[in-house]
DNA sequence: GCATATAGTCAAGCTGCTTGACCATCTTGG
DNA sequence: CCAAGATGGTCAAGCAGCTTGACTATATGC
């Protein structure tokens, strides 16, 4: 493979990969939730039984002080509250409330749908397998921002 | 397709576009050079032949002014020239110095021996049509950050 | 040739992140 | 058992990269 291809492998990657969260989010706006993108991350690593803040800051790849920011912002909003911790009485339990699971539902719709347009040109099958090798090479470190 | 493995695919296109992107700009940087990833895109645009900002400014999807502070920063850095305009007055053209060429095919290098690692978990065949897949479903938009 | 559109810049402000400092609580070794 | 260090969380300040708004210089069209 030569580098350039290489090199427009990763741009095609990076657009398909911007395109889908962008159409994602705008999903999830459409069905009157206000959220932003990386939210869905911070959603996902909440579900299903919630977390301390330090554990989404390590899920997220951010500092702690960042990931306190936006469970204050998730919080104010009514996705998600903060709870006294079991176990640890220095840590408060971050879970989602019925409109943070509402809002998560709403994700994966949008999901759904935006991937649809994906089936009607590749079919179900390669989209399938464009899933399966994604996972392959994906890694499992902190979900971080593109660039 | 259900709706969470959508947003699985979501997610896996995330962490693999993030991953490449994170590479990339490692291997750039361990060849010595200093970037940023947006760099990368907007190299892409001033090759061949250069660009005005504000066409730059349309290629990243964001303000003439944050263009112009960009290319402040890559000229400053010894990556591009501004150039006046042949054909516009008002215009000024920008384009990569040798050192900018040099960071590109620093970029491509980077990027290949990315991909290789890639290569090595799904063989060649597999890669290649994961490009040719994304390719066909990535859009020909502005490109954004991911998140 | 004048009115309007466009290329670019300067300035100010906002948002989401960082680093640094700090307190409360847990854990561990003597 | 308890002192010392590790860990969870917050507050505060600062910074980077973007935005909106205002402006100048040049181009274009009637």
């Amino acid at each position: 493979m030569q580098n350039s291809e290489a090199l427009a492998l990763a741009a095609a990657l990076l657009a398909a990969a911007g395109d889908l969260t962008q159409r994602i989010n705008d999903g999830v706006v459409a069905r009157g939730f206000e959220a932003r993108p990386a939210w869905g991350f911070a959603f996902a690593r909440l579900a299903p039984d919630g977390a301390t803040v330090t554990e989404l800051a390590g899920h997220l790849g951010v500092t702690k002080q960042a990931a306190s920011q936006l469970v204050d912002e998730i919080v104010r909003k009514g996705y998600a509250e903060r709870r006294p911790h079991p176990e640890d009485a220095r840590a408060r339990l971050v879970v989602l409330t019925e409109r943070g699971w509402a809002c998560t539902r709403a994700a994966e719709e949008a999901a759904a749908e935006a991937v649809r347009t994906w089936v009607d040109v590749l079919g179900e099958g390669e989209v399938r397998a464009l899933r399966e090798r994604l996972g392959r090479i994906a890694p499992n470190g902190p979900i971080k921002p593109a660039w």
